[in-house]
DNA sequence: CTGTTAGCGCTTTCAC
DNA sequence: GTGAAAGCGCTAACAG
């Protein structure tokens, strides 16, 4: 009926006296440092997985008494996600100090490979870990990978460089997640067939161009009544991309789904609304977008959005602080912890 | 360009130094332990805020030396959500024992309000913090103030009881799930209009009548096109939960929606599937449950199931595990971090 | 290659 | 009321 889940509390010292070798000893075996005879590491090891020893994580931490600086790097520029982001960074900080962790945030052109890179340059040998909100180019992979050498732990966060040799990627797969959007987007038009939009920041993010190929993935072999019309790009931007929107709402009459990959979501609202004007009996075009900001959850209030994909900020911001911790201390990840879900998020389920 | 985020690393001595005491009154003003002059207080106190002072939790930890015992109380019989909760604390097993926590798993009828009661109060002394699948009844009410009162830290899981005096609650808000389970059937329904079928294990049970009122909500003032049948009870039993179903299915040849709120999915999906046979042309019922398992996956990514709302309940061991946490050693609790979010799983976003 | 030892920053007796 | 001092279980520097 009781079912205990614990080793019991053995410390290194039990260890030591099992294997007859000192503290020291037991110590150098676990953290695999050298200068051990092969046949004590054996010996040790034999007695720390007998026991199933765990070394107590709050003894180490104090004894190791380092403070661990790590930096965040994120873009410049007013992005609302990005700033909730930092935000959720900000409230953790009495959790951070109680730990002895700092994190610096450092502001960069991060859409520019070679500002980028050289940010993150200037970085190397003063932290412990960065996160960097990463575009994939050849520079910038270059420059990761030369802070990993340095011995740096390096995160990559929301958008990744997979060919670096980065410890760790906390975001979404961005494939799925267009895949959800289409899923979306196809199931909500209903029995309607028509024309569907697309607008995203550019197709040279790679999480836009990910978003944009699982999307048409769905879209293709499921809803064949639905056709998808060219990529529109609006930098993110909202005049941009309520121009170009406006421009393709006059265009074609047909449209009944619309997907916005990236920001500038106010724009796009602003073009969709002026349409639901001009043709007021017809249905509503359905609309689907990305991550619950203050706009897109008035958006989804209103009726005007449909879905917004979304991955939850606040938990990047701590599972990014929380994987260069662990990558930090050599502890293992928790990958099912530390993994970013795909939300969906309708009204009634709005965070 | 960068900005910090955290107190400089001050100790108990700095802090007792500037305020001219010894550590010993530090500590004790810093846990509000009596036996100390109210202006001497407010002389350290003052000392602590100007430093924003945050204690060392590890050194905090390995001083108390204590190993904490948690206790879960959860249903005995084969739940699948149950046994994933369990599964997940079972993994965390080394994150626990490095730690010095220990977590127990109690198996009781939690149905029955009495015998939960009973077990609840054997609990009493033994725990620093129990965490419990509650129904909401007054001897169980009665049974967590009794512990609550005995100084042990109380958490409900997955099921709450709000009138108790539990510490924290740790789920979904279920009338919020019901009202995204309504607008997913009736958005996926499209222009349809019809009959909808909801399928609950008891609407004794607080998250069943919950979800089913909030459903109710939705359907009635959004999709005027849809008309709910009566609640049909299956006991989250798979053979009951398809004999009624499969009797109600046979009467409304209109049925175009389904809610299962509860378990007994594989019985729902049985009839469902037995009906799909019998009238080829016609289009699929609309099917939307709960939570995401090995049979619902499956479901799925078949089609079967359009979507599932679901409580990750990894998120939901690891949350309760850390408020426990939290609570024992008086530390503030991330309420963000700790909520659990209504997420909807469709096939494409399968976790 | 291995052992000894001095802390890390708190908590907790036990004296005063 | 308050303070002094002995650890908690590790790590790291130094000796051997």
């Amino acid at each position: 009926m009781a079912e205990t889940l614990t080793a019991t509390a053995l410390t290194l010292k039990d260890i030591a006296r099992e294997a007859g070798v000192s503290l020291a000893t037991v110590d150098r075996v676990l953290h695999n440092r050298p200068g051990v005879r092969p046949d004590t590491v054996r010996r040790v090891q034999a007695a720390i997985e007998r026991n199933a020893f765990q070394p107590h994580v709050a003894a180490a931490e104090l004894a190791r008494g380092r403070a661990r600086r790590f930096a965040f790097m994120m873009p410049s520029g007013p992005n609302p996600f990005m700033q909730q982001i930092e935000a959720y960074l900000g409230e953790m900080s009495a959790w951070l100090s109680a730990r002895r962790l700092s994190v610096e945030m450092v502001a960069t052109d991060v859409f520019d490979p070679s500002v980028l890179a050289a940010s993150l340059e200037t970085l190397s040998g003063d932290y412990d870990g960065v996160a960097v909100v990463a575009l994939d180019h050849p520079g910038v992979r270059a420059a990761i990978n030369d802070l990993v050498d340095a011995g740096t732990k390096v995160v990559t966060l929301v958008s990744d460089v997979p060919s670096s040799r980065r410890h760790h990627y906390v975001g979404i797969d961005n494939i799925a997640a267009g895949r959800t959007a289409g899923a979306l987007v196809g199931r909500l038009a209903g029995q309607r067939s028509g024309k569907v939009a697309i607008v995203a920041g550019s197709q040279g993010l790679r999480d836009h161009a990910e978003r944009i190929f699982g999307f048409n993935q769905v879209m293709a072999s499921e809803f064949p009544a639905l056709s998808v019309l060219p990529v529109l790009e609006g930098r993110d931007e909202d005049d941009r991309s309520e121009q170009v929107l406006a421009r393709l709402l006059g265009k074609h009459t047909d449209i009944v789904g619309l997907y916005n990959v990236g920001a500038g979501t106010q724009g796009v609202a602003k073009a969709l609304s002026d349409k639901a004007l001009s043709d007021a009996g017809r249905d509503k075009v359905v609309f689907v977008g990305h991550d619950v900001t203050v706009l897109t959850r008035r958006l989804l209030l209103q009726g005007v959005m449909d879905a917004a994909i979304s991955q939850n900020p606040g938990h990047e911001a701590r599972a990014a602080v929380r994987v260069l911790l662990a990558l930090a201390r050599g502890e293992p990840i928790l990958r099912e912890q530390e993994k970013i879900r795909i939300d969906i998020v309708m009204r009634d389920n709005l965070p």
